[in-house]
DNA sequence: GCTATGATTCAATTATGTTGAACTGTAAGG
DNA sequence: CCTTACAGTTCAACATAATTGAATCATAGC
């Protein structure tokens, strides 16, 4: 099965006739005849029912065209993309990320990918999952890194790893010398915790719930990145994302939940509609991906 | 460029030589040579560093090599699709879904689709989206039916439509004279449920919690067909997928929550190990898929 | 220097794709 | 019933492109 043979054949099947493919293709009528002949021979089986006004799809058919649609569709765009290297790999990409990756993850993979593209220059905007979604969605946005976003919105999902959250806790604070530490223990003392837009927030009041009931004594806290000071600061206690306590600040202890270990999945998105990605998007998306993926891959998801 | 040249060009990627990339693949030692020099010339750029000892990749080479493996691998799994379907299409395929889309949208689709394809057999089995999906992911399962897996599990996942929730009532209830229902008017009615393991359930508790607070007076009933019996017998009003509605039971009214709509995603899953199906596999994915989905749907790209 | 190995060049050969012109079969119009 | 128009097929001739062996070049190891 050649590659120009495939391309007639969608043609024959997308004009409905031979002779508009051959027209099309700048081919004499006698060529698509041969062509098809020769595919149909090499496959043993009919592909087109030559009717009497005009050619339809055999079962073979079907199954050869739909497949072979794609197959011909990723030789033009790989063609497109090894065009566009020798243009110079460039562009502007704009890149989405929730706050604790953006900020503890992101700058040194970014230093990394920069010095390898020095062509592609690159913005990173920081904001919660259904922000940055919707931004994704207008176009403002290139590529996100966030949790599971809401779905069917034309959205090319996939995970790449989870963030463990860990309780952190002042040195001198009563669950510090606990061996163990259970959700429902959090009833007890001042839990501080994100805004309520935060999608950290959300999924770890979820969890605690489940748990434990809604946590009592809270106290809310602007960003991530700033909890970690107000914990050391003997403010309270807070869980917080794992990645972000390298190193530990002083004075304070890291603990895991015994019972209800609280994680949640973060990935990488993109629109579907331009899903396969142009060159430097591509460099990056793969980048990133093999830079923060935890698990041989995983799951892809569409919406 | 040309599908063998190609895989010509994988040969020596994969071996290091042109030397045995030609004997892998039965040709002259020089027939390598101008095949990649043809390729070279085309796209207007070096692919191959010529070393002392072995050839390594330029830029353009390596995105030749990554792009062109799916694009082969997909030339040969149409060709071993189109083998199948002249050997008959046939198999065993062990379909999963979540219990309303297993009762209500199920039945009339796979008559339909076994009438078509008389060689395959299918078994359906029903249970929770996480039952369902552990029982995919140890191969007793080939496809499921069902809400948003947990992630990160080696899924392939694609969303198809959008289960609607409707507050079914009888015909004497107090709300059903209501012009309006809002979920806060929830509270005040008994509202039957199904039992904890159920997704359905746990979507349901989860949006009821946001715009109410939890229900208090509930009533569980073992299964999502059953409900709307006790609801036709005024033993209470239940949130029920209209998918089931047809016909409304009688002495039933069926209501729209006018603030918090409720509904949930349903979709598709499948392997990723196995994801490019087989024959048999790929045929019934696509019916349902096309059957199912709400939205114009978008083709997976697997990098 | 010599030999073994691996890649390239080139003219000769082979295979393959392409074409026009003639041919078949069908549908529509008088 | 014949004609015209259209669609696809056949086939021999032609054009193009792929493949090859033998010779050549370049290098690494001895």
């Amino acid at each position: 099965m050649e590659l120009k043979t495939l391309k007639t054949f969608q043609a024959i099947v997308n004009t409905g006739s031979f002779n508009r493919a051959a027209e099309e293709l700048n081919y004499a009528q006698s060529t698509i005849t041969m062509q098809i002949q020769k595919l149909e021979a090499e496959l043993g089986m009919s592909l087109l029912e030559r009717g009497k006004q005009q050619v339809s799809l055999t079962e073979a058919g079907r199954l050869l065209y739909e497949q072979s649609l794609r197959i011909v569709k990723d030789m033009e765009l790989l063609e497109s993309r090894l065009g566009e290297l020798t243009a110079g790999e460039a562009g502007n990409l704009r890149l989405g990320a929730t706050d604790p990756t953006a900020s503890y993850r992101l700058p040194a993979l970014l230093r990394e990918f920069m010095t390898m593209h020095p062509g592609i220059d690159i913005s990173v905007d920081i904001g919660s999952t259904p922000a940055l979604t919707e931004r994704l969605l207008k176009g403002e946005l290139d590529m996100i890194l966030c949790s599971v976003p809401e779905m069917g919105k034309g959205l090319h999902y996939e995970p790449l790893f989870t963030e463990k959250f860990v309780l952190l806790l002042p040195e001198d604070h009563p669950l510090a010398a606990e061996p163990q530490v259970t959700a429902s223990q959090l009833r007890e003392h001042r839990l501080l915790i994100t805004a309520a837009g935060c999608p950290y927030r959300k999924k770890l009041e979820s969890v605690l719930q489940e748990s434990a009931g809604p946590p009592l004594n809270t106290m809310e806290i602007g960003s991530m990145s700033a909890l970690k000071y107000y914990v050391q600061s003997g403010l309270g206690m807070a869980l917080v994302p794992e990645s972000t306590l390298t190193p530990l600040p002083i004075g304070t202890i890291g603990k895991r939940l015994q019972d209800g270990p609280v994680d949640m999945s973060c990935g990488i998105a993109c629109r579907t509609a331009d899903y396969p990605l142009q060159l430097a998007a591509l460099s990056l998306y793969q980048f990133l991906k093999s830079e923060l993926a935890e698990q041989p891959n995983v799951q892809t998801v569409n919406y």
